[in-house]
RNA sequence: CGGGGUGUAGCGUAGCCCGGUAUCGCGCCACAUUUGGGAUGUGGAGGUCGUAGGUUCGAAUCCUGCCACCCCGACCA
């Protein structure tokens, strides 16, 4: 197939990391677990911020943005989130560096901090304890934040887009004066990631709760959104926490009702990473390289002239002049490769690698004929077009290609929801269909913990409108009255 | 933290066992011919062989230490 990229059959993370590299969208720093976000894999990116920051303020949210240190104490506030990430924190400890004499850089040990500072691995502790200050009464409340911001977290091992030490993200972090308001903005949020990453990214997503024990740490409550991925495997891409009163407790953080009582705040958190890029790869991205959904393309239609002089290519070119601010106008974004330095053969691999969906290639041929060459890439068909209305053929197809490769993903997760009625077949599923498995399960967290330990396969989630259904615990024989979703999982 | 691997030109590598100043491919630069699926020819540039020390007349090669990164697992978004 393509240069260089591991097919997907024959090593399915090799293939991952071959697009992720020969596609030009990160690749691995000096520093281990940390990347370098290429332009061409930040414009994605940043393409993705849009909508969601677009969605966030369209839901009444506003961006802001706090400290990257956050002092160690305040993590010890909070016993059940300091417990989930004590472990994997980075510590600042001093704030000088000093010449050692010998020419070497060291740590000057007299600058040591007094109390040191967490590199935040999420934000709850700082925002929470600014919070304090900001909330006296209801009419201060709801608080709806959001921050685009880079943590870390340091993880004992990494993969590109999917898990590194440092990564970027938004983290929402919302007060309100009842129970009732801070769930129904948990469920909002779930739901407009939801919107997002079906909408946009083109991957189809199971919402649902997570059991008590892959709850966030500090959560009464994580929705979450679960996509599967090609090999089978589940992602998590999103997640939504009603948090309760936890942090206002642990912040100290009240207000006064209108009845006069005081009372502990109500929170939310919610945010997606740079790990939605690692998802948006792997869900439909072949062994050509990647594919993208027209709607998060930085780049969705690109023109390769084809011409064995000046004449021809000036030909071309100024029917091309034309062609694009009508493509622009309908808010298409094109790129003319009219680069003499590269063949046209070689301009077609390399668009295809890196995922564009449309593709014309216009020649002399095609301007005897008014006609152009255009080759989709979600399906690798090349037909010839008309030149006449070819802006809105490609605002068409452009749609058209978002809807096919949001279908596929949807037909390859609806063909991978398998029911298993013993622990026996749900081991057998695991190891041969793979991707989730609906069974019952107890409800503990004994049993969970044991098919985990057992077959690596979590409980990705319990779906959102679940069906009720009388069964038994596929493990201990115990009743149950809904059907769970297992995974194993990124 | 365990297991495995790698470190030699921008990238991928040979050479290491058996010591004598580094091979090949891609890429890069120049020129020409090319251009409807990853062009061809000719010429050219590019190297602290991860790092520190040791053995030796001489080290990419032998010895010792150190460092870094990648992959697989445990942990996790």
């Amino acid at each position: 197939m393509s240069k260089g990229i591991t097919s997907k059959s024959d090593d399915y993370s090799q293939w991952y990391n071959d697009i992720v590299i020969k596609a030009d969208l990160a690749e691995h720093s000096s520093v281990k677990g940390c990347m370098v976000i290429k332009p061409y894999g930040y414009s994605i990116w940043e393409k993705m911020q849009a909508v969601l920051d677009h969605k966030f303020k369209e839901t009444g949210h506003s961006n802001a943005y706090f400290p990257l240190f956050i002092p160690k104490s305040y993590f010890s506030k909070e016993a059940a989130h300091v417990e989930g990430f004590a472990t994997e924190c980075a510590v600042v400890t001093h704030y000088r560096l000093k010449n050692d004499g010998n020419g070497n850089i060291v740590v000057d040990e007299t600058a040591k901090l007094e109390e040191e500072l967490i590199v935040r691995p999420t934000s709850e502790t700082i925002i929470w304890n600014t919070y304090r200050g900001w909330i006296e009464s209801y009419r201060d409340l709801p608080i709806l934040i959001n921050q685009w911001a880079n943590v870390v977290r340091w993880e004992m091992r990494t993969r590109l887009f999917l898990r590194t030490t440092e990564f970027l993200w938004q983290e929402g972090h919302t007060a309100h004066a009842t129970s009732a308001e801070a769930i129904e903005e948990t469920e909002k949020m779930i739901n407009v990631y939801a919107d997002f990453v079906e909408n946009w990214m083109a991957v189809p997503v199971v919402k649902g709760k997570k059991t008590a024990s892959e709850r966030f740490a500090g959560a009464l409550d994580t929705y979450c959104i679960e996509a599967l991925m090609q090999d089978g495997k589940a992602l998590q891409a999103g997640t939504s926490h009603f948090l309760g009163q936890n942090f206002a407790k642990a912040f100290d953080v009240k207000f006064t009702s209108k009845e006069g009582k005081l009372e502990h705040v109500w929170a939310t958190s919610w945010g997606v990473s740079t790990r939605l890029m690692g998802a948006l790869i792997m869900s439909h991205s072949d062994d050509a390289g990647l594919v993208l959904p027209p709607k998060l393309a930085p780049i969705q239609v690109v023109i390769v002239p084809i011409y064995r002089n000046s004449d021809d290519l000036d030909k071309i070119t100024t029917f091309v002049d034309e062609l694009i601010p009508k493509l622009k106008g309908l808010g298409i974004s094109v790129k003319y490769d009219d680069r003499d330095s590269q063949r046209p053969g070689f301009k077609f691999a390399e668009y295809e690698l890196k995922g564009v969906p449309v593709r014309l290639a216009i020649g002399a041929r095609d301007m005897e004929n008014q006609t152009v060459e255009l080759a989709r890439r979600d399906t690798k068909e090349k037909s010839t077009v008309p030149q006449q209305g070819l802006e809105i053929y490609i605002a068409n197809l452009l749609q058209e290609i978002q809807d096919n490769i949001y279908n596929k993903a949807l037909q390859f997760r609806e063909t991978h929801i398998t029911e298993a009625n013993s622990y026996d077949e749900f081991k057998t599923l695991l190891d041969t269909k793979t991707g989730f498995i609906a069974a019952h399960w107890d409800g503990t967290a004994e049993t969970e913990k044991r098919i985990k330990d057992e077959t690596k396969a979590t409980i990705r989630c319990i779906p959102l409108n679940n069906k009720l259904e009388d069964g038994v615990c596929m493990v201990t024989g115990k009743p149950s009255t809904q059907r769970v979703l297992f995974a194993r999982a990124y």
